[in-house]
DNA sequence: AAGATTGGTTAGCCTTGCCTAACCACATAA
DNA sequence: TTATGTGGTTAGGCAAGGCTAACCAATCTT
């Protein structure tokens, strides 16, 4: 399976949790993305065949390099696009959510020339 | 049932041929989007159910005046994106490509600041 | 020690949205 | 007039990605 928008999402949110904590839990995943145990349960176990994440001898899930490269694509398009719609005037919830729903469908290439302009855009 | 990307794909679809012909199809859709009749079909259905479209006498398939409002709106979001992208360096195909993804998911607030920003962008 | 709570998994269902196969109606052509 | 081709619909299937119900295991708690 490819990653899609559903797979960036759980690995984002991993992304985020394990910068605060370090032993995430799929109960604390399906608390931050608003989703049931068993959604998270299967979805990691299809981040786990991609080779994406892995879980400790306890149980604590964590992001494989791979994992964790995908996961800070996506979180940085997160936050520069929020930041680039909040710049431009858009209050930061719309901003936000805006964001985290474009950040899958941007390529590489678009995301970059965005980024580039962004830059300017912020120095100016 | 609200509207979702897919309507919106084929509602845009109906207005961008509707320009040129008129006499508009189901199959001429399905053969613009790359998707089966049966596929058309269905989703022509939906559209009707919520109003958006309709088919006359001959069968050809006209939008309302709210199907056509929602059309212009994707279709604007659609145009002035890849435009934008273009002007950022980004290449034809990719910025159309991304544009028609991401353009059912930005919020009015959001595209409108982009549309002020990209007509300052683009006057200067 | 016996229950209750917590976290994870399994089973099974629902919706969206695509598909093919098959059928129907009509129009044109032999 | 029968046969073929075109366009639309119906039936049924599949994958993604949510959900609840129910169960299991481990840990608290009394």
């Amino acid at each position: 399976m490819t990653m899609r928008e559903s797979g960036e999402m759980y690995l984002e949110t991993i992304y985020i949790l394990s910068r605060e904590s370090s032993s995430v839990r799929g109960i604390d995943v399906g608390a931050y993305m608003g989703f049931s145990k068993p959604s998270v349960s299967r979805a990691v176990g299809l981040l786990k065949k991609e080779g994406l994440v892995m879980t400790d001898e306890q149980g604590f899930i964590k992001l494989t390099g791979e994992g964790e490269a995908r996961a800070k694509r996506i979180y940085e398009r997160h936050t520069l696009l929020t930041r680039l719609f909040i710049d431009l005037g858009v209050d930061e919830e719309t901003a936000t959510e805006d964001a985290c729903r474009i950040e899958h469908y941007l390529s590489d290439k678009t995301f970059d020339a965005i980024k580039k302009h962004a830059k300017q855009y912020g120095d100016k």
